[in-house]
DNA sequence: TGAAAGATGTTATATCATAACCGAATCGCT
DNA sequence: AGCGATTCGGTTATGATATAACATCTTTCA
């Protein structure tokens, strides 16, 4: 199991994403349009957040026609909404989900130098959380789980 | 141990957080002034998270002379800084903390209804944490957990 | 083919936050 | 008390993130 922030050939991280998107989406009836599609890729363009004007910005290179706000931000709530992507709240950004269409609970690993961050559905967090909120009588509908710090590697270089 | 949203005489916590907050600041030789401590009280004005501008609006409406954003975010950060407030970066919102002064994690439940939001420092979920960025090789230096949901006060409401 | 629904374009604006510069208040020292 | 250094707050402007509202185009499907 390779991690995102060991090198790797990312080009098969997109293409892989892309495919299981469109696998999805079919399944579900949901249409993964053309722009929608061009925004998942770009925001699996790396494993590093990115924010919704940079999507804009990516797209005005990459497009003939210049999109506005409205319309990055309208192709992001689809792709959250099946759950294709994350917003990370800590960062205003957002990042592809290496496991979409299965069930799963979300912690992220956020490194503040890199900005590599890794999504991690680990049991005894999730076991924790769902203690704590037992033990206060409260109803979880969503939780935002983001861990800043310094991954192994940052770690390494940084001493 | 009475809880957040069960009612309760709010003035105490208010006066017992600004008077908290004067006693580590003196400690700390911190300097609380007249601004920070206003914005201090308004933060804790209630147990719901409020916005910069929220707070700007009611210094508007209560001081004579009408402040700018920077001054808000200013207070603010000498507030977060001395560890008197935290932010939610969900809600891009402050609320007191109720043990500053005090080595803690900060775990949030904050209720979509009532919006009340109660502060915990739950030990199997930091261990979880920590286990978790150990397993990775990862180094925190800062966590984010907000859970939203329903309190247990507007679950029996809502049925 | 044509009505309905869905997707995108377009304009404007709301909301959250900070940069940069300046004068006023406070502090530390003599 | 006097004075230089530091901190605090005032002020203006702008940056960064996100959405409302309405128009137009595209797809669906009866
Ligand atoms: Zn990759
Ligand atoms: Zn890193
Ligand atoms: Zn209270
Ligand atoms: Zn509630």
């Amino acid at each position: 199991m390779t991690s995102v922030n060991q090198p790797h050939d990312h080009h098969l991280c997109i293409s892989e994403a892309l495919q299981e998107a469109r696998t999805l989406c079919q399944q579900k009836g949901a249409r993964l349009t053309y722009l929608r599609e061009k925004v998942l890729e770009l925001v699996w363009q790396s494993h590093q957040p990115i924010g919704a004007y940079d999507i804009l910005a990516e797209l005005a290179k990459q497009e003939e026609r210049v999109a506005q706000p409205p319309t990055v931000y309208r192709a992001l709530d689809f792709l959250l909404e099946q759950g294709l992507i994350h917003r990370l709240s800590s960062l205003n950004a957002f990042i592809g989900c290496p496991h979409p269409g299965k069930k799963h609970n979300s912690c992220f690993l956020i490194c503040q130098n890199c900005r590599v961050t890794q999504e991690i559905d680990h049991q005894a967090i999730n076991q924790s959380i769902a203690s704590c909120a037992t033990d206060q009588g409260f109803k979880i509908t969503d939780a935002a789980i983001e861990l800043t710090g310094l991954c192994s590697i940052c770690q390494e270089a940084q001493g």
